[in-house]
DNA sequence: GCCAACGTTGGC
DNA sequence: GCCAACGTTGGC
């Protein structure tokens, strides 16, 4: 089992969209370091969701229902996509702030990296914020 | 709205 | 194959 956080800006396809569509193909990564992550997710892996500009916080847990396939929304083979669906949204969300305050959480790639896309999550992190979101 | 970080592109 | 120029992203 391994975890993940991806990235998304609400205003183009925020956590709500995905509850409404109960899951959705994850597609558009033109960036090979992402691409790479994508590539190793498995079925049955925890995603965190992320809102970044306007929210810059954790809202939701999803999990990978398709492994990495040719991303649907071009002929370039260089590029896949996953399928994801909702599993439940943090009772409160976890703010970029929180995690840059938390020790156990300033390494992760949100911070060091922001502008990554797909990131890989430790398991130790990805309680930490499991816990810091109430649930 | 600005700016820093960083990935990509193209000329050499 | 290197590096400067440029575009995009995301935090503030």
């Amino acid at each position: 089992m391994n975890y993940w956080l991806v990235k998304s800006d609400p205003d183009t396809y925020g956590w709500d969209d995905l509850v409404r569509d109960k899951k959705t193909f994850w597609d558009g990564v033109r960036n090979y370091a992402a691409r790479n992550n994508l590539k190793e997710m498995n079925k049955g892996d925890q995603v965190l969701f992320y809102h970044s500009q306007t929210d810059k916080s954790v809202v939701g847990l999803a999990e990978v229902v398709k492994e990495a396939y040719q991303d649907p929304t071009t002929d370039d083979d260089r590029w896949v996509a996953v399928d994801i669906k909702a599993v439940k949204p943090l009772k409160n969300p976890v703010t970029l702030k929180q995690i840059k305050a938390n020790k156990m959480l300033s390494e992760m790639y949100l911070v060091r990296q922001s502008r990554l896309s797909v990131m890989p999550v430790k398991k130790k992190e990805f309680d930490t914020i499991l816990e810091l979101s109430g649930s």
